[in-house]
Parts: structure tokens; C-alpha cells; sequence
DNA sequence: TTATTATTCACCACTTTTCCCCACCAGGAG
DNA sequence: CTCCTGGTGGGGAAAAGTGGTGAATAATAA
């Protein structure tokens, strides 16, 4: 399966319109979908999965659905499905960003499109050079003695 | 089959009349029935199924309703088939909400559809944002910290 | 039964939003 | 320099959301 990886710089524009990457765009064509699939991401960001990204994710991942309590089972299914959606880019390559997850990352007008593996996100760029800050670099320090890479 | 995802707003008219997101329709289009099934659902919802949805509901034996207290299972299945109804969308993709349901789901004037697996649900606005706060923040804070994503 | 009132539902109409397409500009390669 | 690719902006056609009217149907009263 397709990593996602690399960084890429792009402006969220008045109609919140975004564009992805070539190289995404490239590995989208050869799945069998037509469509990322966008939705709100821990941390204040969002993720955008290539369809068998997204695939693996509900095959593997959400097995944890499966819980004693329903009703926070229940709870928690809401909020995964009701902010995910499909996104086709346009000619252009751009995808449409929904409001509500505009509001959710607070994007505004820099945005970065960066890898993460099995995902790529989509951060404000002002929220994740606070985020890199505050979090990413001591954490490397940290966790990097228990690390074999 | 279908998977039921994405957050839309809409009002609900005087006439109890409900726009139904136009992927949702798309897809009703591509199936058999030409018909929802809209029926009362739990913490003062509407469950909204797609014809290929609610004959899953019915294959699997209703071994979604199934309680240790037998009794209690007859009632609930009870109010939740005698409240359901076949919806078919007008012209315009609104479907009509029964008076009783809509007392159910406290429908006021805004109202969101949004999509929760293998069915959608109809929620008033005050209503979701109150169980968002209440449930949701913390079922997702709990999943979440186990999950990779 | 008939007349009258209420309700439903198909259709029409208006406004706003969306989205498809074209155009422009910048940077890099040939 | 010219061509090509990629990012960005905008205009206009189309669709979506919403409100309303009137005919058909049902319910009620005389």
C-alpha cells in the first residue's frame, strides 16, 4: 500500500478550495476509487486517506468499535462517521474542505499537506510550527532512547 | 454496501418537510427501492437507512436488537418497527417526518443529517452539539488514546 | 348523502450555493 | 526563449435549499 510521505506548502482559498499534491493525485489514479477520504484528526488537524488507506482503516483499526459499553460505542462511531468525508479533487487538483472541519484544524489561509505514513494531514501552518514546538521535538528527544531507528 | 458518512445542514419546514444530502439520494438512486427507511433511534434520534441498510438489518436476524432480557428486547423492537416508516423523497429530495418522530428527535427548525456507518441520523441541532459535549468528547477521548490513528 | 373543512401531495418558483471550466502567473526544463 | 507543469483566482452555468400555491384526497359536519 501507498505511504504517504513529504511536505508541501498551499493556501486554503476563499472558497476552501485545497490542493493536493501531485504525487497523491497520481497514486489516487491508480486506486480504484476516484476519492481521499477527509476527516477531522487528533490534535487540531485533519487526515486525508487514499481510498485503500481508508479501507485498511476500517477493516483493521476500528475492530476497537467493538466494545462492552454500546452507548459509548455508539458515541464514538457518531462523531468517527459523521466528520469524515469523500473528497474528489477537481481539475485543478483541488478538494473541497467542509466547514465544520475548516473550523476543526483552524485553517486559515497557510496550510501545509504533510505525510504521516498511512495518512497524509492537512494542519494550519501557524498551529503546527506551535504544535512542532511544543510537542514534536522534545518528544523525539524523549522517546528516541527507546527507539532502534 | 453503502457506508453512511459526512455532516450536512438543513431546516426543517413547516410542513415537516427534510432535504436529504444528494449523495444520500445518488446513491437510493443506484439501489433497488426508491425508498429510506426513517424510524426513532437511541439518545432522541432518527435512524435513516438505505433499502440495502435495512435489509442488513433484517438478514442478520435482528441480532442487533438482541438483550439479555427478553422481554425488554420485544419492546424495544416492537417501538422500533411500528415507528418506522418508508420515506420516498419529493421532487425537490425532501422526504416528510411524521409528527411523532419528529416530537422524538425534538426536531425544532435546524437540523443535521449526518452519516453513522451503516445508516444516517437526523438530529436537532441543539440537541447534537449538548450530546457532543456530553458523550461524545469523552467516548472519543477514551477510544482514541487506544487506537493509531 | 351532500356540503364543508382540513390535510396531503405534486408542482412551481425564487435565492443561494456549488462546481465546472477557463485563464493567468510563476518556476523549471529543454 | 519557449514549452510544460503546477498553483491560484474568478465567472457563469447548473444544482441545491427553501418557500409557496393549488388540485386531489380525506375527514368531518350537516
Amino acid at each position: 500500500m501507498a505511504l504517504s510521505i513529504g511536505r508541501y506548502d498551499y493556501s486554503l482559498d476563499p472558497k476552501n478550495r485545497l490542493s493536493v499534491p501531485p504525487k497523491y493525485r497520481e497514486t489516487l489514479a491508480q486506486e480504484k476509487g476516484r476519492s481521499f477520504y477527509l476527516t477531522s484528526g487528533m490534535e487540531g488537524c485533519l487526515y486525508l486517506f487514499l481510498p485503500s488507506q481508508w479501507e485498511k482503516l476500517l477493516a483493521d483499526d476500528l475492530k476497537m468499535f467493538s466494545l462492552p459499553d454500546k452507548e459509548q460505542e455508539r458515541a464514538f462511531k457518531r462523531k468517527f462517521f459523521s466528520e469524515a468525508v469523500e473528497v474528489e479533487p477537481d481539475a485543478q487538483g483541488r478538494i473541497l474542505v467542509p466547514q465544520y472541519l475548516k473550523e476543526h484544524a483552524g485553517l486559515r489561509f497557510d496550510v501545509l499537506v504533510q505525510g504521516a505514513g498511512n495518512r497524509a494531514e492537512v494542519w494550519d501552518a501557524k498551529r503546527w510550527t506551535d504544535y512542532e514546538k511544543k510537542m514534536v521535538a522534545p518528544a523525539y528527544k524523549k522517546i528516541g532512547k527507546s527507539l532502534e531507528i
